[in-house]
RNA sequence: GGCCCGUUCGUCUAGUGGUUAGGACAUCGGGUUUUCAUCCCGAAAACAGGGGUUCGAUUCCCCUACGGGCUACCA
């Protein structure tokens, strides 16, 4: 039974190189039909930051991914689903406690009492002679170097202490990793890391090594910056006497300066994504295929897709940058993909936050109707959800002001264009009854017209078109004279005879 | 500084000893189209460098360079 996690800190928003840490992790459970659980890693009470849990949970809801285990969100508020629980690492204190003490009584661990200021100066003195920075365990005040009697005494006097992982002497430790192959470290390069701090709380090595060991984590799959410090959780298992589960360590996503994706250079996190317009479905894959690819070359892949393809062994090892034009474009493929009716669902609070809608919900039927058409008029033009409200405001605008000129067709003139924009008045407005406009008759009618009197197609098409748009680019006239209706597009063709 | 990880077109990548080194995004050119977008066709564009191993290296090994990560009582 494959059992995957996602443990991050409750320390803000959801990242988007995250967000791809947790969906391959969520991938891989899916795929081999385990479980996919979150868990909070909360065991720095500095880094707390309201709210948190729920931001990235409802980031993760966001992009579908669905979580079986651990923590969760039920009409917006925490909740905790499963035997293994809690999955809080704040609610598990003296679980961590008792395992530290484990680890004391089989001398894998030990007592240090070194104050910050004692160890700056190690540190110090290790940088000026080029050491080794590791924790000189023979110069500082430890059960090493104390003597028992010393230890006890401090202990009593409750004097601050920290336990400290033992990390034995000259051994290379190997670990495989899924997507790097084997690692090794020699032990002279780990640091005796701290266990348990000195205000009782665990560091995450030991609290993350002791619930993937306790939830029963068959898989760890998370960033690459956790890959130096592998080997000290490999001894951990080993001190407990623990099966060690397998790791995976994915490669960072890295901008267009190749540097780790920051705050600093633009969009990071889901949430920036979600209000910039971009579908889930696309983020989803765009992420998917930033170090992974099915082998062939299919690009659009649904969650489902992913699922049934998604494997360790064709995931790269090399940082990937984020680049945005590649997402827009995915973005764009599920816009001008997607059921209409869906795009435009999604679309409305954009709509609302524009101020074209005064809500993000609608529940007359003909009026969404409308609005589905209008949303397919601009669609395929722009990149994300965002950008439709501005590209489709000519349609709401009683007035269009544009410049004359614009509508003249290449060598054309303004007289010859307002001849053509009257008799196409005249012609819609004879010809086509309100049942009957739709593109499609319209289209039909009118180019069977131009043909007939031998009119050039761009002489009067062309200024209906800007007629109707006031733009210089815009969709083609039948379809939006179709949204437009009758009454408003004779309205608008006048209008701009009238220029 | 030390340790670890990495390196194929600008970007995401395919490729696992013999290929005209393939695709996608972006770029440029052409076509369809009333404009834009779409769509179609085409072009330019890469194996970081140096040593090995081999009949033969993008592919295997070593070194160098470059990039990144870690080096906390943060995760």
């Amino acid at each position: 039974m494959v059992r995957t996690r996602f443990a991050p800190s409750p320390t803000g928003m959801l990242h988007v190189g995250g967000l791809r840490t947790a969906l391959f992790a969520y991938l891989y459970a899916r795929k081999h039909k385990g479980d996919f659980l979150i868990r909070i890693e909360d065991t720095d009470r500095n880094r707390f930051v309201e709210g948190g849990i729920e931001q990235i949970i409802d980031s993760l809801s966001w992009g579908n991914i669905k979580i079986d285990e651990g923590v969760m969100l039920e009409n917006n508020a925490i909740v905790q689903k499963g035997e293994k629980g809690p999955y809080i690492q704040s609610e598990r204190f003296e679980l961590y406690q008792k395992y530290a003490m484990k680890l004391l009584e089989s001398g894998h661990a030990y007592y240090a009492f070194d104050t910050a200021e004692e160890l700056d100066k190690m540190r110090e003195v290790q940088l000026a002679s080029k050491q080794k920075q590791v924790y000189a365990r023979a110069s500082m005040r430890n059960s090493f170097t104390l003597s028992q009697e010393e230890v006890k005494n401090l202990l009593a006097a409750q004097a601050p202490y920290v336990l400290r992982l033992r990390i034995p002497e000259n051994e290379m430790i190997e670990f495989d990793d899924l997507v790097r192959g084997k690692v090794k470290i020699h032990s002279s390069e780990v640091d005796d890391q701290i266990l348990l701090k000195s205000d009782g709380f665990p560091t995450y090595h030991l609290a993350n090594v002791v619930d993937d060991y306790l939830m029963e984590i068959t898989h760890v799959i998370r960033g690459e910056e956790w890959l130096p410090s592998t080997p000290k959780h490999v001894l951990l298992y080993r001190a407990f006497g623990w099966q060690a589960p397998t790791f995976a360590h994915l490669s960072l996503l890295i901008n267009e300066q190749k540097q780790k994706l920051s705050k600093r250079h633009g969009d990071v996190s889901v949430t920036d994504f979600k209000e910039k317009g971009y579908l889930p479905e696309a983020l989803i894959n765009f992420i998917a295929f930033l170090g992974w690819n099915p082998g062939d070359e299919r690009e659009i892949f649904s969650l489902e897709d992913l699922t049934s393809e998604f494997d360790f062994d064709k995931v790269s090892k090399a940082p990937a940058v984020f680049n945005r034009e590649k997402l827009n474009w995915y973005n764009r493929q599920y816009m001008m993909n997607m059921d209409l009716h869906e795009v435009t669902r999604r679309a409305l609070p954009f709509f609302k936050h524009q101020g074209i809608l005064d809500r993000d919900e609608i529940d007359d039927k003909e009026e969404f109707e409308v609005l589905k058409k209008i949303v397919n008029l601009e669609r395929g033009r722009v990149d994300t959800l965002a950008e439709l409200p501005a590209a489709v405001g000519f349609i709401f605008s009683d007035d269009l002001s544009y410049d004359p000129g614009l509508l003249v067709w290449k060598k054309s003139t303004v007289e010859d264009a307002k001849d053509k924009l009257q008799q196409i008045y005249n012609v819609l407005q004879a010809d086509i009854s309100e049942e009957m406009w739709n593109k499609e008759t319209l289209e039909e009618h009118v180019i069977s017209w131009i043909k007939e009197n031998e009119y050039g197609v761009g002489d009067v098409l062309w200024p209906t078109r800007v007629a109707l748009s006031g733009q210089k680019n815009s969709p083609g006239p039948f379809e939006i004279a179709e949204v437009l209706g009758k009454e408003k597009t004779l309205q608008r063709i006048s209008n701009a005879l009238k220029t």
